[in-house]
Parts: structure tokens; C-alpha cells; sequence
RNA sequence: GCCUCGGUAGCUCAGUUGGUAGAGCAAGGGACUGAAAAUCCCUGUGUCGGUGGUUCGAUUCCACUCUGAGGCA
């Protein structure tokens, strides 16, 4: 079966230098599972691979879309298909490398994406819709039409509630069946987890964000600011949400740096959790020093 | 040495006219099917500085003591 080689783990945990040892041990190319480097001058605030990185090791799925253009999990899973089917057939065994966990379940498991594409129109008549009624009225226009959707979607959940809806009142829909934990089992999937204790990675985290604002990070929020505005749901990433806050007068400059600090530990404790749950994910802690070793032992 | 004000959750503090305590921040756990760095849910046992006393009962009142800040000598 054709190997698939996951690498995965929360902000700051030092996947991608791994990563990007191990394509140059194996001489493979690597897939980014990150839904912020999508993007194109999102560079800085999503710690993206250098222009040198990237030449030293070819990146795919970085840099895909501008800020204002949609983009999503589903364009993702396509995507990234079909590059692991190119490296296959030149006889590499991709290396996906990211954060995202939806993005990296859209490989590793059995994902259907439904017919139904994005509807921002229908989205904004639903947002309108909780404005004025409610957001228990959509709820319950959930229950009528799929009860056991309303069932695994709390009424809190707005984006999901309007999804659910999306899904069930537009062409192409209706109900789904849902196995969300069905895994796929045409490719051999190697998964690997980095991590570090949870004090050391928020260490890193708070460290890497200091970095970022020495490196200009307020100069590529403003850019893209004044490009975009504020809507673009690409611009409401950790690091950019924030300093836009900041660019707008409503906080510091200390207090963006601050929440953009505790944003990303939340982030990675929310990363943490979505992995956890995945038995295969062999773990590895990068302060060890056979690490690299046992990375390529599971590998064999 | 004397006086005053503090010592309560990881931090900043509130509070109990005596019935063993709660906010903000921080933190922890979880969910996740076309926005996912998004969105949403759950979680507070802490020798109330220490010892002794009064009391049925003390974190609360009293005494002593340790400790921090300020003031007076």
C-alpha cells in the first residue's frame, strides 16, 4: 500500500523543521495541512516556511489563495489528493505537515464532503435570521428537518447550526450519514505527533510571538488591512485578528501582543485535544535524542 | 521600638454583622463533516499566614506570633 507520512503537533512544536529534515533524508516533498498559510502574504503571523526553506524543500499547499478569496476543507482534500497521487507516481511518499486538524482528518479519515458548496448568501440570511429571531428558532428549523444532526450540534453553535441548514435546504443536500472516525484505508498512513510539555510549549509560544513582532508582524497586518479590511475571514487568524484591533485603536499594541500569546496557547490546547483521540498518532518529544531516530524507525 | 494598613485560588482582589468562600484574569478538560488559527460546551478543596483562646461552631471576634508595605521616632 502507498505510504502517507503524517506529521503533526500543536504551534511551536517544531514539526516543520522535522518535516523538513525528514524530505530531505527521504528526498520527498512535503504537504502543508495549515488552513492560515493557505494564503498568500500571510507570512509572518502564520510562521510560514522561509523563500530559502522553501527551496531547499518543496512545499505544496502554502500560498494557494489571496486573502479575500474563499477557500476550504473540502478544496483542501482535493487538493492534497492530488498531489499525494503525483509524488506516488514519482515514487515519493508525500509528507503532510500541519496543524489543522480538520484538514489533516480530511486525509487521514473518511471524510464526505456533501454536494452542497459554500452558500454566503444563504449564510447571511441566516445570520439575519438570528438577529431577528433568534438563534433557538434556526435551532429548532434544525430538529424538524434532522433531528439527529440538532442532536450532535449544541444550539450554541451557530456556524454549525447555519452549516447543518446550508446543507439541508440548498441543491445537492439532505441528510448525511455521519462517521466521523471512519479512517481510510487506502493509503498506510504513518502518523506522527510532536510535542513538547505543555510549560516548554507555551515557553516556545510566547517566545515565537515576540519573534514575529521583531520581525515585523505589524507591518504585514497593516498591509493586508489596508488591502482587505478587516471582514476576510483569513484576517481573523491569531495574529492578525488582534493587531487589527490594535492598527483600529481599540487596544494597545501590549495588549494585542499579549492576547495574540494567549490565543495561541488556547490554539494549541485546542490542536492538543483534537489529536489525542487519534490511537495511531505515534507521539514524540523533540527534546529527546533519538527522536529523529524513532521517527524513521516508524517510518520502515 | 511604636502606630497604621495588608496577608483569602497560579495572579489581582472581593466577601462572610461567626454557620468552612467567589469574581476577573490565568489555567485544565472536551466537541468538531465545505468559515476550522473559525465556532461551541464543561471545570474552582483553596491548610481564608501560623499557634492558642472565646464559642455548639472561627476564615470572620480576642491574644500572641510570623511576614509585606507605609508612617512616626
Amino acid at each position: 500500500m502507498k505510504k502517507v507520512i503524517v506529521i503533526l503537533g500543536p504551534t511551536a512544536s517544531g514539526k516543520s523543521d522535522v518535516a523538513m529534515c525528514l524530505a530531505e533524508h527521504m528526498n520527498t516533498q512535503l504537504i502543508s495541512a495549515d488552513s492560515a498559510q493557505i494564503y498568500r502574504g500571510m507570512d509572518i503571523g502564520t510562521a510560514k516556511p522561509t523563500k530559502e526553506e522553501q527551496t531547499r524543500v518543496m512545499h505544496h499547499m502554502i500560498d494557494i489563495v489571496d486573502v479575500d478569496e474563499p477557500f476550504t476543507v473540502s478544496d483542501f482534500q482535493e487538493n492534497a489528493f492530488g498531489i499525494i497521487c503525483d509524488l506516488h507516481n514519482y515514487n515519493m511518499s508525500p509528507i503532510i505537515v500541519g496543524g489543522t486538524g480538520l484538514y489533516i482528518h480530511s486525509l487521514v479519515y473518511h471524510l464526505d464532503f456533501t454536494k452542497t458548496q459554500t452558500n454566503h448568501a444563504f449564510r447571511d440570511k441566516m445570520s439575519a435570521l438570528i438577529a431577528e429571531k433568534g438563534l433557538d428558532y434556526l435551532y429548532r428549523r434544525l430538529e424538524k428537518k434532522d433531528a439527529g444532526a440538532a442532536a450532535r450540534i449544541h444550539p450554541n453553535d451557530e456556524k454549525r447550526i447555519i452549516r447543518a441548514l446550508e446543507v439541508l435546504e440548498n441543491e445537492g443536500g439532505g441528510e448525511r450519514p455521519y462517521d466521523f472516525l471512519k479512517p481510510r484505508e487506502d493509503y498506510d498512513f504513518r502518523l506522527f505527533g510532536f510535542n513538547f510539555p505543555r510549560e516548554i510549549l507555551y515557553d516556545r509560544i510566547n517566545q515565537r510571538v515576540d519573534i514575529m513582532m521583531e520581525k515585523g508582524l505589524v507591518g504585514e497586518v497593516k498591509a493586508l488591512y489596508e488591502t482587505y479590511g478587516s471582514s476576510p475571514v483569513a484576517l481573523k487568524a491569531i495574529g492578525y485578528k488582534e493587531i487589527i484591533s490594535y492598527l483600529k485603536g481599540d487596544i494597545s499594541q501590549e495588549e494585542a501582543v499579549r492576547l495574540i500569546k494567549r490565543n495561541s496557547r488556547h490554539f494549541a490546547k485546542r490542536q492538543i485535544t483534537w489529536f489525542k483521540r487519534d490511537k495511531r498518532i505515534i507521539w514524540l518529544d523533540p527534546q529527546e535524542k533519538n527522536c529523529f531516530k524513532n521517527l524513521l524507525s516508524g517510518i520502515e
